[in-house]
Formats: structure tokens, sequence, C-alpha cells
RNA sequence: GAGGUUGUAGCUCAGUAGGUUAGAGCGUCAGUUUGUGGCACUGAAGGCCGUGGGUUCGAGACCCAUCAGCCUCCCCA
């Protein structure tokens, strides 16, 4: 027998971890809670058609499905199958698989709108912190298994959701202390410069090409679009287009020159100068985080149609570590039409590793053990357990060396887990009714009686 | 899905052009030290060299396959 492994792309979580992430899950909840988002679950598995078809056709290659059971039993035989054969041919079979894991936030949420539609008091504001998987190739701060932290208010066409929820990002971030880009984008923009190019059908090809400029640089971007049956006359416009610059002022009044006959356009670029005008700096706002229009932003997810977000860490190579945006019919999917809804995500792992990688988290968060007994003997120890349980009734983190064991190796052990107090309770104190704390940072002690312990100050 | 790269002790890595019994540091354990830690010294345990084939008199090293990690593209958090 070799030794065990993990699936790929996933991990285990050492206490260290676990306490980091916890800081950011908490800080994220927090922030959640502040702005009136009550807490959802959903379960970990969805109905395959739940799923399927709602991220595009990438989206639904990543989907981890779950085998039926029973495939093998005689009387199913046939049935599996034919069911193998379907999905060898490329499609899915309900006799196959039936369920998947969740890929997202987002579609459950839809679904869990839509199937208690009556009892939902709108808008609704619900937030959720769960994992999610996808088939992915695990690479740089991409994983197959990871949480997503989701807000989302259905029910309100107000672009007041919008400044909240933008609020949202920049006050979580500002917690952290990650210094954050949050761009902004209007899918209305970008459809208006899509119609401009000959119809709404180009709007993939184009926001896809353009989405890949900083990658592939200008040049490329236009080779591809002629490539797609894109006019030279409308390269040139997607051109001018994706050479908006300056502060977002000077780009919003470009892409007004350059779209502003479009309603779609126009109504675009109204959106995101009320969301910019709430977070002016005189508004209440310190935001260490700065939001930037990128009129080049182009979220793959196709069921957003206006104002989508994404969150850049400065200073680190990594992939958004956020995003978001609005969407107009998502439970229609689920048969409730006329539903708008508006949400964002926060990637708890990518900010981890960004904090990691910048050294954000505080020392605080180590919230080991604080006081270890040591143990020195049957009688020694039944006294000093009752004193450390009198320790953690007040709160305070013990632990009781559980072997009498040499005073070295307790020390030691103590050393080992950063454990800062020691309480010595010997035979000799045992008879006084003394106990000895030491301070092992300090390397100091002092001889109190056993009923002082309980109010010493272990700091 | 395509490509690149790595895989030797618990961890980080050496291992020269294929050649005896596979090395170091750290960590672990024991001792110097049976009531005062961090240091030091001494010693010990711990490896089918990712897995399976192949080439060779001989493979940790070379070839093929496979698995896993990391990275890039696609896409995304």
């Amino acid at each position: 027998m070799s030794k065990p492994s993990l699936p790929s792309g996933t991990r285990d979580f050492g206490a260290e971890t676990v306490r980091k992430r916890n800081y950011i899950f908490s800080t994220i909840r927090q922030v959640f809670e502040t702005y009136g988002f009550q807490p959802l679950e959903t379960p970990a598995m969805e109905n395959l058609d739940t799923l399927m078809g709602k991220y595009g056709e990438e989206g639904d290659k990543l989907i981890f499905k779950i085998l039926n059971n029973g495939l093998n039993d005689p009387k199913n035989a046939d049935r599996s199958r034919a069911a193998f054969d379907q999905v060898m041919s490329g499609k899915n079979d309900k006799n196959l698989t039936e369920r998947a894991l969740r890929y997202d936030l987002t579609i459950p949420f839809a679904r869990y709108v839509a199937m208690n539609y009556g009892k939902l008091t709108l808008p609704f504001k619900r937030y959720q912190i769960q994992p999610v998987w996808r088939a992915d190739r695990p690479q740089k701060g991409r994983y197959r298994e990871f949480y997503q932290c989701d807000a989302d208010v259905v029910g309100s066409n107000s672009l007041l959701n919008e400044v909240e929820l933008t609020a949202i990002y920049a006050t979580v971030f500002q917690l952290l202390g990650i210094a954050v880009e949050i761009r902004l984008n209007n899918r209305k923009i970008l459809a208006a410069l899509a119609e401009h190019c000959g119809g709404v059908d180009k709007l993939v090809d184009i926001t896809t090409a353009i989405d890949k400029l900083d990658k592939i640089g200008l040049e490329k971007v236009n080779q591809e679009l002629a490539e797609r049956g894109v006019s030279e006359e409308q390269i040139n416009t997607i051109r001018k287009y994706l050479s908006v610059n300056g502060n977002n002022e000077e780009k919003l009044k470009q892409v007004q020159e350059l779209l502003g006959q479009y309603n779609e356009a126009k109504e675009g670029i109204r959106e995101l100068e009320f969301v910019l005008g709430y977070h002016q700096p005189d508004n209440g706002n310190s935001l260490s985080a700065s939001i930037i229009l990128d009129f080049t932003l182009a979220r793959g997810l196709n069921y957003y149609t206006g104002i989508i977000y994404e969150i850049k860490a400065k200073g680190v190579q990594m992939g958004s570590i956020g995003g978001g945006g609005r969407y107009d019919d998502l439970t229609g999917l689920f048969g409730v039409p006329n539903v708008p809804g508006v949400g964002i995500s926060f990637g708890v792992d990518r900010i981890y590793d960004v904090m990691e990688e910048l050294g954000l988290f505080p020392a605080g968060v180590h919230m080991g053990t604080q006081v270890l007994f040591f143990n020195l003997g049957e009688m020694e120890s039944r006294r000093a357990y009752t004193l450390m349980q009198e320790l953690r009734n007040k709160g305070i983190r013990c632990e009781i060396y559980p072997e009498s064991a040499k005073f070295d190796k307790q020390f030691k052990y103590a050393d080992k887990k950063s454990i800062p107090f020691i309480v010595i309770l010997g035979s000799k104190e045992l008879e006084e009714g003394n106990c000895v704390v030491k301070d092992l940072g300090r390397s100091i002690q002092e001889t109190i009686t056993q009923s002082a312990l309980s109010s010493f100050a272990f700091e």
C-alpha cells in the first residue's frame, strides 16, 4: 500500500492555516452582516440540469459530475451502456449522472430564490460562504475546491445596491489590509459596441477578444477580430474603444463620444456615473481601494447584463480575487421571470495567497494555547487539573501535559507550541498551596497561591 | 483540453560522465541533565530514490508509459 494522497487541486489545512482563513471569513461575514445581508447555505450537490448551461461552454466542461449509484445492477446494465454511449458523444445522460457539485454560489442561490419565491421578502439580501468545485487544471491561485463568499440582492433594480456592494468590496479589503483595484465596467456598453460592430451576436466574439487585450496585445486582438468577420471600420472603432484612457472622468467622456449615439451605451454610462458619484472622497468614504473604470473588462459569465466587477490585488501576480455583476433575469432560468439581481463574490483562497505573499496577516491570528500546566505526578496533576478548569471557565486556553515527563520535555513542548505561560505545580507547591507561574517569553516567574491563579493576568 | 517543468529521509535539498553498503542540514527520539526551556555536545531511528515497464554486466541517474506537484495557455475565484 503506497502512501495516501489527496485528489488533485484539493488541500488539507493545518491549524495555522485554518486560523488565518477564519480571520478572512469572519472579516467578510462581519461586513456582510453590517450591510444587512442574511446567511444562506445550500447543498454541496445540485441536480445537474440546475447547473448545466449557466456558465457558458467552458463552464459546463468544468462542472464536477457525480456518477449515479446502481449502474452495475444487471437490470440497469443496458441503460447504463446506452447512457455511456451518449456521454461519449458529448451529451449528458441522466441514466449515468444526474447530480453535480456546485460550481459557484450564484446559480444555487437563483435556484433557491425560484423555489422559495413566494416566501421571500423582496428585496432579498443573502450572503453565502461555502466551498465550490471546478474540474480545472490546478495552478497558481487555482484550486479544484475553493471557497467563495457571495453577497447578492434580488428583487431590486436600484443602483444603490451596486453602490453598497462596491462599498463592501472596499471595506473588506481595507480591513484585510490589501490594496486593490475595484474595476468596473458595464455590459450595456459592451453591447453597444457589439451593436456598432454589426450586431449583438458579435458580443461574445468581441468581448472574449478584448478580454485578451493585456495578454496578447492590441495587434493580435485586431487580427483575431478580423478572422471573425469584423470589418476594418468596425475594428477601427474597437481600436479607439480599447485605447480609451485617462482618469475615470476622461474615460467616460471618450466612451460617450465613441458610442453615445446608442441608448444602451448612454444607459451604461449613466449607471457607472451613479456608482462613482457615491464614492467621492467627500462622501464618508476613505477608501484605500481605488475604483477604476476598465472598459476592456469582459467577465465571461454569460448571465451578467449590467455593471460588472472585478477585483485585482495590487503588487502581486494573481488572477482576480473577486468578481460580480448585475443580472436581469437569473431566476427566469428556473421559471420565475422578472427578478433582477446583483451580486459580488470574494475568492478566499486567492485572498489568502495574496495575504501570505504580502505578509498581511496580523500577529494576533495565532490563537493557540495560552497556559501549559506541567504534569509532575498523579496527585499534582489532579490538583493542576482542577485549577486548569477554573481558568478554562474564564475563557483562558489551557492544556495540561498528559504524561508525567521530565521538565526538559515539558518545557520544550511549550516552546514548540509557542505557549507563553506555564504553571508548575509539584509536590512542594501542592503541600504549600502554591503554584509557580512562569512567563516563558520574558523568562520571569513568580510563586502565587493556588486561589490567586484564576485571577492571574496571562498577558 | 494543449504545453513546459519537477518527483531522493517527516521537511529543504546534494548525489559528479550510468559503477561497491544512498548523503547533508533541519526535525524526531534517547542521553549528558529525576524541579527550570531556548544553547551545546554524544548517539540512534528513519529511504523498494513517485509508480510500472524497458535499455545495460550494472539504473537514483538513460528511454517509454503512468501518477502527483508546480507553472503557462484556454478559462476563471
